[in-house]
DNA sequence: GCCGGATACTCGTAAAACAAATGTCGCACG
DNA sequence: CGTGCGACATTTGTTTTACGAGTATCCGGC
């Protein structure tokens, strides 16, 4: 947990090292293009190899992007991790739609609760905005399940902001970057309604700031439709 | 978010694919040994280099141990992120104590409930084992704050463990190595006695499934403490 | 029987060269 | 003069070969 003490550290540590603190240090902005791989293995004297390893590292933990042919760059929101998809897949081997949305609830619950303690104006602007374009698509026979999905989760997105608390999005979004699949499927003809009704007394709760633990009944009914739906296929 | 149909694949992807899906497919399980670089490199008929980078992802994921001069084999439980500590720092540098215990408690508050509903006998055993284990190093002056860390964590895990849900477990755990740092601090001589005592309650509260919205408040109180021996520095 | 070094296996690093993607700049053509 | 296209420079992606550095095993001498 705490290993302060190695000495003996690797050339691909030792690169992290040197440029986690570049960014830590603040010489390295967000959106800052970072010295190509030559320069870099240069400059720390050891060879493009542990560099570009290093790069990857960071590169997976969301904290930098990576463009082919043209630069390694800092991200602007280290709140997205940058896991390639069949990686996920691997996580969600062993669990089930339950515990997927189980998980999902956790985060929703609580952070609502804080939501509504703390929102301002604009995170009550940016929901309303979620409902009203998930509810337009709905009333649109052939609109996208994609456009839908985004709706739907920009929506949870926006509660978890409203909290006030970075750190929370970060984990949250890696949270909703898994349960999308599910959620996506969710959203058949029916689904979608209840979605925008689930939304509608969420927002509605949080501006009024009467989210409690005797609101929780809304979300508990759309958990049992959701298992249904399932149950369906 | 869904992306399906790219095709110009990269050979880093072609290999995070291929050693994803031996794992998916049961090919390969927990604790097996992977094939060497240079075996696996002739297999999927790419150079060294990129298979390299693809089991720096998977390590980085979590999903794998590489061990020098040993081998690479498929990790026993994926719940643990295997990021380099420095790598924690960026994602906690824009972070306050307030924040990470936010997170924490978000996690605790629910899954206790969870755990309330469906622990076992082994799950409360376990949990017991850790409060005792805290509450014996608390008593020896002389004892390890890394022991006593761990007993702290532990007993998360255990409620963690006993949601039943191993993807909860898995993102707890991720949040867990983030405040551990913070615990770690809290565990003063006046807080590791306050710590047991929590967990006493905690305990309590699971083993007569009484765990509720009204037993939040020892919790909150706990949260109060920390925030002021924070103050303290 | 025990100890220690040779040995084989594996991951870690180095170096040089080329492939592929991307952006830029200038020239030719309309 | 404006536009489009193609050569070029830059940067990451990949290959190849070779060696360094841990780790475990086995074998022989004591």
């Amino acid at each position: 947990m705490l290993n302060s003490q190695k000495k003996p550290q690797t050339r691909v540590e030792f690169a992290l090292d040197y440029i986690t603190k570049e960014i830590a240090q603040g010489n390295l902005r967000a959106g800052d293009k970072l010295p190509n791989e030559k320069d870099l293995a240069e400059q720390l004297g050891i060879s493009r190899t542990p560099i570009r390893e290093a790069m990857k590292t960071l590169a997976v933990a969301g904290l930098i992007d990576i463009r082919h042919g043209h630069g390694s760059y800092v991200r602007e929101e280290k709140g997205a991790p940058a896991l390639p998809l069949n990686l996920f897949q691997l996580y969600l081997q062993d669990s089930t739609p339950e515990m997927l949305m189980e998980l999902r609830d956790i985060f929703d619950r609580n952070c609502s609760e804080l939501a509504a303690q703390r929102r301002t104006d604009e995170d009550l602007a940016r929901m309303r905005e979620c409902i009203d374009r998930l509810k337009a698509l709905t009333e649109q026979p052939d609109a996208s399940l994609d456009d839908m999905l985004k709706a739907d989760l920009d929506f949870h997105r926006a509660i978890y902001e409203a909290t006030g608390n970075k750190l929370i999005m970060t984990v949250a979004e890696f949270v909703l970057n898994m349960v999308a699949p599910w959620v996506r499927k969710s959203l058949d003809v029916s689904g979608r309604v209840r979605a925008v009704d689930l939304h509608e007394q969420i927002y509605d709760a949080i501006l009024k700031q009467e989210i409690g633990p005797q609101n929780r009944m809304s979300v508990d009914a759309n958990m049992q439709h959701f298992m249904q739906s399932l149950d369906q296929e």
